[in-house]
DNA sequence: CGAATAGTGTCTTTGAGACAGTATAAA
DNA sequence: TTTATACTGTCTCAAAGACACTATTCG
């Protein structure tokens, strides 16, 4: 089973996605040495011998991103090593995407000279380095599809909510706009998407609306398609 | 950007499927050397250094599994990397999910004692090496998923196939039987999935079936979504 | 002819989507 | 009151599932 290793490197890359000012948006980091000197690219690093790839990247999340642990929904995506895509060594890096209820504004970590959240519709001008750009879009779009099958929109929420801001995850982590009235139904009495509280929201120029949790369950049967696909 | 990389290996695991004998069966390869001597494992092997990682999967499918790129459908599931899964070094392996169509028996290839289809029912009574039962399960359950909403059954079948034998796919895999009068109709209506030939399989003591192939789509919408979830 | 497999018709039920209508708050 | 948001009712249509029926082969 002898191979050659020298010069492989593992990394973790993150993709930290939240909504913020009614939008979809994602950490980067402006990188403060070549390669890509100047260029935003997604937060991450190389992991430890001794460290699960999970806990890589919640360290990655604290250094760089200056966000703990608390309520971000961690999950691993895919994995990208192409020759190459370093042009320093050859990096094997697991992409893993991060989500969290209105994440705050990230401090500056080490290694790099800024750090900010963008919404993804303004990505189309910037070029991202390394192949971040692929690696992003990987992460959105399984984002998008297990926003059908599964509960994972109430991640991108504090822990009480009304449906009105569970239908905004999936209004604008799809693009899309969907019925309020049958949104409601569909969301409350999908068995195990939701825990009814016997509270209410501070009204907004409006009824109040009634507050939710999450449910017990993690996959939504049936899932909630997407209209046109 | 320093971090300590000394010891820590990546290796591709190869997640081989395949129907034979009416069963969903797995390629695994008797070990010949310590760790795990003796033992049950997934093909598998560390990547080279140029080498994209596809292209270590098709590798070690062509070396420790004696089988081509011929008609296999390769795709990543997931990334392994716990410190001490392999007891001699830390080692991240990437998962692949190989699925074929009524697979060869392999020859023995290098560096293993055996290697040979395995039904996946008869896994419970053995012990796999490393976390290869974890990986194992994962990828499947991955497969079974994705026969609800892709095409990817297909890829256990040759190039013409009937009905009937889609249906098989979706009963060994998923471990059900369906009704063969709505999966006729839902197969064949689902736009993308079948192309109609103009020719019949030989009769098998009952009305020929006609042939199809792969239709050009690559999801199914509606999906064939599990009865009990 | 019967047996076996392939394929279609039809009925019922479930659920999605369109959209109207009601409920409860603030100004 | 109007306005805004939350929720519910109802209708239509698409599709899943149960299951009966027809079609085409072999013996």
């Amino acid at each position: 089973m002898a191979s050659p290793v020298e010069d492989i490197r593992v990394a973790v890359d993150l993709i930290v996605l939240t909504l913020r000012a009614d939008a979809l948006n994602v950490l980067l980091v402006q990188r403060e040495d070549d390669p890509h000197r100047g260029a935003w690219a997604l937060p991450g690093g190389f992991i430890e011998l001794e460290e699960d790839l999970d806990d890589a990247a919640y360290r990655v999340l604290a250094d760089e991103a200056s966000l703990g642990s608390s309520a971000v929904h961690l999950e691993q995506v895919r994995t990208f090593g192409t020759p190459h895509r370093d042009p320093r060594a050859r990096v094997i890096s697991v992409a893993f995407m991060a989500l969290g209820a209105d994440l705050p504004d990230p401090e500056r970590g080490d290694d790099v000279a800024d750090a900010r959240w963008w919404p993804i519709a303004e990505l189309a001008d910037i070029d991202l380095a390394f192949d971040h750009a692929e690696v992003l879009e990987c992460s959105i779009e399984r984002a998008r599809a297990k926003l059908e099958y599964t509960t994972l929109a109430v991640t991108f929420l504090p822990e009480e909510f009304t449906i009105s801001q569970l239908r905004g995850v999936y209004e604008h982590v799809w693009g899309t706009t969907l019925d309020a009235g049958n949104f409601h139904r569909k969301a409350t009495r999908t068995e195990g998407f939701l825990a009814e509280l016997d509270r209410h929201a501070a009204p907004t120029g409006g009824r109040p609306a009634r507050l939710y949790s999450a449910g017990p369950g993690t996959s939504l049967v049936p899932p909630l398609l997407r209209a046109g696909e």
